[in-house]
DNA sequence: TATTATACTGTACATATATTCAGTATTTTT
DNA sequence: AAAAATACTGAATATATGTACAGTATAATA
C-alpha cells in the first residue's frame, strides 16, 4: 500500500463517510459537492489514483462503483469521525477537523458515543488520560460533578473534569499537578458543554 | 415492521449479497439477473414493496441508492475474550478467567492482537493504564525495551515496561514511583512473556 | 364481489453517472 | 532539465439506471 496524500485522504474519508450515511458510495458528482469541487474530474482522478494504490476498488462502468478496500471490511460497524482536538485558539469542533473515522460498533461504549476526540498535552495524565488518546465523545450537555466534559470556552477546547461549585460557578479541573483549575463565572463567560467521556481508546 | 414474503424476502438476501460481495448496492437489472427475473419493473415493485414495509430505504432517483435498514447489530467482527488479571498468586492467564467477550474488527489495533487484559492495581497509571482499563494484548515473545509486556512470572501475571539489561538480566518496570522494578536474573528465575500491549480500552 | 397486494413480462425514456478529452499549474521524481 | 504525479476547471457524451406505462395472472382481503 503505498502513501497516500492529504487530498486522497480527504476523498476516502469522504467515501467512508458518504458510506456510513446513506448505505451505498457517491457518485464522482457528490464527492466534488463534499469536497467543493467544481469538475467531476477532478474526483475521477483522485479515485484513480486511489484505485491504483490499492485503497479502493472500482468496477468499470458501474454507477457508484466504488468499494472501499479494507481488508476487514465485511464488517456492519458504524464508521466514527476522529476529531483532532487543536490547539488553543483554533477553531471550534467541526467537520473540517474530521481526521479519519474509526470503523466500530454502536454499543462499543456502554452508552453509546458521537464521535473520537484525539487528545492534545497532559492536562488529564493523572485519569490515565494521554497524548493522542482517543476519547470516546457522547454529545450532551447533561453531565454531573466528576465527569469528564469536553468544554469549549470561546473557541478552546478543553477536556476536564466537571465541577459546578454553586449555580454561576464551574470549575474546570485537570489531573495533572502542573495545570491549574479554569475557574468560570457563568454570569461573565460562556461555557459550553460538547459532550463528556464515555471511554478512551489507544492505539500503541 | 409488516410481513414480508418469501420473494420479498429473496430480493433482500439478494441485496445483502451483493453488498457484501461488491461494496456497492445492486441495480434493478442487478437483481433480475440474480434472481432470474426477465423485466427490471419486477425488482422494482419488490423494492417498493420492501421500501413500504420499512426494510429497506431508497433514495429517488439515486442509482444504487438503496440501503437496508439494519437497526440489528449482527455484525461481522470478531468476539475477543476479556481475560482477568488475577491477583498475585493465582492462576494463569486461563481460558476460565474469561469475563467476557467483546466484539470487535480484527485489526482495530494496528498490529492484530490476540485478547482483553482486565487490569488491576496502578503500577502502570503514569503510562495511563488504570484500574479495570483494557489492555489488548498481542501474543508475541519477541518484544523490545520500553514495550509494554504481559510477563508472568511463575504464576503471577502482571504488566511493565520491559527492559533487557543484559543477556542473564531483565528488568519489569511499572509506571509509577510507589511499585519498584522486578529484577530477573534469568539464569535462577523463570519468565515468561505472555504478549505486549499494542492498545487500551477505557469504558467509563 | 370488488379491491388490494403479490408477482411477474416487456417497452420506453428522461436523467443520473462514468468517463474521455482539452487545458492550466504546481510539486515531486528521475 | 525532463518526466511523472498531483490537483484542479470545464465541456461533451455514451450508457447505465430509475422509473413510468401497459399488460397478464393469482391470491388475499374487505
Amino acid at each position: 500500500m503505498k502513501e497516500i496524500t492529504s487530498q486522497q485522504q480527504r476523498v476516502l474519508d469522504c467515501i467512508q463517510i458518504y458510506l456510513k450515511k446513506t448505505g451505498f458510495p457517491p457518485t464522482r458528482a457528490d464527492i466534488c459537492k463534499e469536497l467543493g469541487f467544481k469538475s467531476p474530474n477532478s474526483a475521477e482522478t483522485h479515485l484513480r489514483a486511489l484505485e491504483k494504490k490499492g485503497f479502493i476498488s472500482i468496477e468499470s462502468g458501474a454507477s457508484r462503483g466504488i468499494s472501499v478496500n479494507n481488508q476487514n471490511n465485511s464488517f456492519g460497524g458504524d464508521e466514527y469521525p476522529v476529531i483532532g482536538l487543536v490547539a488553543a485558539g483554533s477553531p471550534t469542533l467541526a467537520e473540517e477537523n474530521i481526521e479519519r473515522t474509526i470503523n466500530c460498533p454502536k454499543s462499543f461504549f456502554e452508552s453509546g458515543f458521537d464521535y473520537f476526540l484525539k487528545v492534545r498535552g497532559l492536562s488529564m495524565k493523572d485519569a490515565g488520560i494521554m497524548e493522542d488518546d482517543l476519547i470516546a465523545v457522547k454529545k450532551t450537555t447533561d453531565v454531573k460533578n466528576g465527569d469528564i466534559v469536553i468544554a469549549r470556552l470561546d473557541d478552546e477546547v478543553t477536556v476536564k473534569f466537571f465541577n459546578r461549585k454553586s449555580s454561576n460557578i464551574v470549575e474546570l479541573e485537570p489531573a495533572n499537578e502542573d495545570f491549574e483549575n479554569i475557574v468560570i463565572n457563568l454570569e461573565s463567560e460562556q461555557l459550553h458543554i460538547e459532550g463528556k467521556s464515555v471511554g478512551l481508546l489507544r492505539r500503541n
